[in-house]
DNA sequence: AATACATACTATGTGTAACACAGTATATAT
DNA sequence: ATATATACTGTGTTACACATAGTATGTATT
């Protein structure tokens, strides 16, 4: 029968994923520091700890494209045809208000597990 | 004239709110490990250097709640009402749990960024 | 040579939730 | 009497993830 919506999934699973959400951004981005094609950045997420759905990361990518962090160029290798992505100048620098911000939000968490 | 929409908003802050929206999930839990109202709770994230706004506090605790994870008693305090939010025996499961993935999730980036 | 599987990306619909903005109301200080 | 801090509620819009499905080519297997 198997009836399964959204709304029957796993409460923490939807909150794994939404704290995931904006790392992932942070982490895309990181790994894009050096050219990577959606393909592989998805294993190499994945390898990481941090899967990705396709119909995730590939949104993410060109969300991300449009907003000027990233540019790509649509290249063969390997007779295959594929979309290679990179950080872009200002994606550099987003990236490092990004690390930042998430020092700062480490620090806070920490600090309010240190309460109690 | 003034015709700010979403779409004007500065990038940079966007994408901090998108990286701070799962953690304060976390923060909002682990701070209500402790009786708060919601109030004080912002100020005292606010002070954590975890700015959140009152639109988004009290819809995500009230949704906190129907989900489970909190509980609430609308009481009166030096003679107004307010509604206390504390963590449910689901929530403390929960928080446990979302602890350990923001460690991974943590160890994770550190991995990419020590990449390059 | 046919089939299956891995690779690689695209397209669309739906649901959720943040955020903007505005409103209600009481206590305390000036 | 008025302003300000406190404390919460309500509504509409926008954005995005995720589910799902589809397209298409290369490589390995039989």
């Amino acid at each position: 029968m198997k009836n399964s919506t959204k709304l029957d999934v796993d409460l923490f699973e939807n909150l794994k994923l939404e704290l995931r959400r904006g790392c992932l951004i942070v982490a895309v981005l990181a790994q894009l520091r050096q050219e990577h094609y959606g393909y592989t950045l998805r294993k190499a997420l994945d390898d990481l700890g941090l899967a990705i759905d396709e119909g995730t990361l590939y949104p993410l990518l060109r969300r991300l494209e449009t907003q000027g962090l990233l540019v790509s160029e649509w290249r063969e290798e390997n007779k295959r045809n594929k979309r290679f992505y990179k950080l872009s100048r200002q994606g550099e620098l987003i990236l490092q208000q990004l690390l930042q911000e998430w020092q700062t939000i480490n620090a806070s968490l920490e600090r309010i597990l240190q309460e109690a």
